[in-house]
DNA sequence: GAAACACAGACTAGATCGCTCCGCGTTTCA
DNA sequence: TGAAACGCGGAGCGATCTAGTCTGTGTTTC
């Protein structure tokens, strides 16, 4: 299993829709159905994306989510943070304090200071991060929509449409049935 | 549970300690015992370590392991790629191809190149494993060595051969009795 | 008042991790 | 010569985590 999770992934696209559809507020099983995930999973995961500040939600019938702010103002690192929480690359377990050779009279130098191992690891750590920082939402939704036609855009701005057109007609279909 | 496990934790502390007894071959018992860690899980590393030609082992009595080049040209990277194998940070499901609006019918720009959330999560892992290849067995036990006193390493020693005197000394007091 | 929302919590199947145990072949040494 | 200490491989086991489901509560719209 990857450390960065399915979660996280489905919340990332779930953001890029947001940001090609920024002035309609989309629910969670819109998102879902329109990329073909779990519906339940992915409406786990946005009260963590709410809580972070990155989405705004409102609630009852035509509710869902919108961007809390520009997506050139949300890195990757953002999300990620959001959705798995803190869970660091590596667990330092303090081997070096459990040396046979101390024999039960630990000496103070050598548990003084992070331990020179974990050290690395939190570098390493802090590389990866740094690294997610410096891409943006809107860095990903321009490289995706460098490639796609105009016309996409339009499509899915009809899907959305097309959705709550068919609830409605459901509701009317019901009611004078 | 931290992408980086427990066993490349155990893995690199034993490593240490194979660089400060270069010359003597260390079974994964000994060094096990040494650490106050799992004897039977620090055997299963070990292996890994050989097949990566990271320590060479010998067979039979008064065998054990050995490092198979000097601690400045063995990274955390090698370690980590040695017990971990092949662990991508980030597994990419292709979400992209899912779209509901293309509706079966998917095109070809769509899924042409790498995902742009994959390939910003590659870079992130790159990020990462640079940091690691950057850092030598060697830079830590030199960490570790400024902050030792100079009788450690001859405790270090006296306790190794210590071991073996006791287990010669049981041999001896079986083979009498 | 029914439907579609958000949201919280309990729950489940499956995978992985940390670790143990066993058996086999090799080497040493009394 | 045979027992003990090695390395090595595979089976297995409990705990934890992930991905995903289900149920229930409260809110808003129509």
């Amino acid at each position: 299993m990857a450390h960065l999770t399915a979660g996280v992934e489905y919340g990332i696209h779930c953001l890029l829709w947001l940001a090609l559809e920024r002035d309609t507020s989309l629910s969670s099983r819109d998102l879902a159905d329109l990329q073909g995930v779990s519906p339940s999973f992915v409406a786990k995961l946005f009260p963590k994306l709410e809580k972070a500040g990155i989405v705004v939600a409102s609630n009852g019938l035509r509710g869902g989510y919108r961007l809390a702010r520009s997506a050139a103002r949300i890195t990757l690192l953002d999300v990620v943070d959001a959705i798995e929480g803190p869970k660091p690359l590596f667990d330092c377990q303090e081997i070096r304090g459990r040396c046979a050779v101390f024999d039960g009279a630990l000496p103070r130098w050598a548990t003084n200071g992070v331990c020179a191992i974990h050290a690395a690891m939190l570098r390493a750590e802090q590389a990866m991060r740094e690294s997610l920082a410096a891409t943006t939402l809107a860095d990903i939704a321009d490289t995706v929509g460098r490639k796609a036609p105009a016309s996409f855009s339009q499509a899915v701005t009809a899907w959305v449409g097309g959705r709550t057109d068919a609830r409605s007609a459901r509701r009317g279909t019901r009611g004078r049935g």
